[in-house]
DNA sequence: TGCTCTATGCTCACAGCGAGCATAAACTGG
DNA sequence: CCAGTTTATGCTCGCTGTGAGCATAGAGCA
């Protein structure tokens, strides 16, 4: 690691990854799009860009994280020079299943432990603990990586795993979606850890990977993605990026379960974005199939001036 | 804008920045360090290229941000290139003022407005207030930028400057930093502003810039990390990496108070750390000049096992 | 009509937090 | 030694937010 002076001129190379999230059918799909392209993004320039590429009008858009890591790319190996790749977020409302050629993706087929919507994915017991507490025994119990900082939980691979999944009587915290997806990538429980390191693919005998792989490190981004829009929720109101004008307050519950991958108590939901002033009354009933029809609302923008964080405040722990 | 397909290949050129903050004497202090380097960065590489440069041990290090603005770096007509800044925010235990060469600077020199521990600062009605009206009127009441996003308040500049300063009844926020710093700049109120658009130094008559300025976009830079660290004050136990091992309750407070920038309410404040379990008592006795002698406490590594988000809560609207 | 299904209203209990009163333990100057 | 100052610490009251559940409303269907 004596490379910390070398200078960077030249050396890196730069291009942009757009994570783009929707909600449809109650499911979050993802619509992953990498290419190189001016450094500009955020703004208006951005938006063209992906709409050029998917034929998308984007609403909510922001700055995701800047991924780097040493031997995340092939590329880097082929042009001697480090891939950047700043990645960003986007949300875009609920629309057409294929866009313009774009092909979404079911996060939760691509992080099938996230999703407990339907309580705890039988995935957890049977798969993830079991090979994590093989992993953490044969790693041993000495802190990873940095002791320095305070924050990483504890350290040792079995502290952290457990924090991360919820293990025992600790509760599962919807937001850490990095950090469950870096421990299976370190216990080598997801295909790309394999492929990174180059082995063979594995047959039938072998340990089964978990969700289903994506090229480079776009799972890992997506990861990030869905951790980041979770922890947003509870304080800023971007649920209503990925939603029509008017909704049903179950249509916006669906919309926040299917992102936050936890089932929420409906009386307190309705009551939640209601006292917190996030929503207003339209007038106007919905025509349902079933059951009682319901009222339409629609975001009540006046809540930003009101409250400094107005979000939807999921459970601290999912269980 | 036709450049956003442009190929970025060989256009672009990275560097890092690193924002080192630390409390001392009551007040958080800043060090910006900002060079050529290899990509990788957040591990241990990156602690080692800050001691390098400044002899300081990193303890907690994140990526903050990635600016990519055109126009940031003058470098950029020079050299025909985008310039990219990848920022790591960093964090410092308290220590000597000179340490090595680097020249520590007042967070609250820099950024005036964001200090409201004694009390609004009278720089806002003096001179914010009055200067963002008329800013405000000047450019008229149409949406700036993108209406498509429900996020950004409002839309209008005068909607945006009330919620980002907490004017009329709205409270304020501490988190939103780097928006008020945003404003101060569009609106022309800070140094950066004039010398970005070329414009000769103010004399007499002119409109007093608010705050110290700094080089190239350091105090934007700035500005997103003390509202990062100000934000994560309240979910991670991040100030524990500002102080010594052992501490009093006062001492602690006095550190949040100072990344705040808010007075908070004592007798909460340690039920809060308390009850949290944040904070666990060594029995020892600190030896104080005046006033009754405080008990030292320790960070209760614990917490990260119990709690999801342990942090220390500031309150919604500082006033 | 009774059943099912979804929407909506309301209550209870408890935790968290803002605000303030009260006391404890050191030092100071008379 | 006492009164006054200063800082630390303990505790209470009241409001709000939130978890959990009971109950009712309104629509379609057998």
């Amino acid at each position: 690691m004596e490379a910390a002076t070398t200078p960077a001129l030249g050396e890196v190379t730069v291009d942009l990854a757009a994570v783009i999230l929707a909600v449809t059918e109650g499911s979050p799909r993802v619509l992953t799009v990498q290419g190189e392209a001016d450094a500009e993004w955020a703004g208006e320039a951005g938006r063209r860009w992906v709409a050029e590429r998917t034929g998308m009008q984007l609403g909510y858009v922001e700055q995701l994280y800047t991924f780097g890591d040493a031997g995340r790319d092939p590329r880097e190996r082929a042009a001697g020079a480090r891939v950047l790749s700043v990645a960003y977020l986007a949300l875009v409302r609920e629309q057409a299943f294929e866009a313009a050629g774009a092909t979404w993706r079911d996060v939760y087929e691509l992080l099938p432990w996230e999703d407990r919507r339907g309580g705890e994915p039988e995935v957890l017991a049977q798969a993830i603990e079991p090979a994590l507490s093989r992993w953490w025994l044969a790693a041993g119990d000495e802190p990873t990586a940095s002791t320095t900082t305070l924050d990483t939980a504890g350290g040792s691979p079995r502290e952290r795993a457990e924090v991360a999944f919820g293990l025992g009587d600790l509760g599962w915290d919807s937001q850490r979606v990095l950090e469950r997806y870096e421990l299976l990538y370190e216990a080598g429980l997801v295909g790309e850890a394999g492929r990174d390191a180059g082995e063979p693919e594995r047959g039938g005998h072998a340990q089964a990977r978990l969700g289903k792989a994506m090229a480079l490190d776009h799972r890992r981004i997506l990861a990030t993605a869905l951790g980041r829009v979770r922890g947003k929720l509870s304080y800023r109101p971007v649920v209503f990026e990925l939603l029509p004008e008017q909704f049903t307050l179950s249509a916006l519950q669906r919309v926040v379960e299917a992102l936050a991958g936890l089932r929420l108590h409906k009386q307190n939901f309705r009551r939640l974005v209601d006292r917190a002033g996030l929503v207003e009354p339209t007038g106007v009933q919905a025509h349902t199939a079933r059951g009682r029809p319901a009222e339409l609302f629609c975001f009540r923008r006046e809540v930003l001036r009101e409250r400094p964080a107005p979000g939807v405040g999921l459970p601290r722990s999912g269980r």
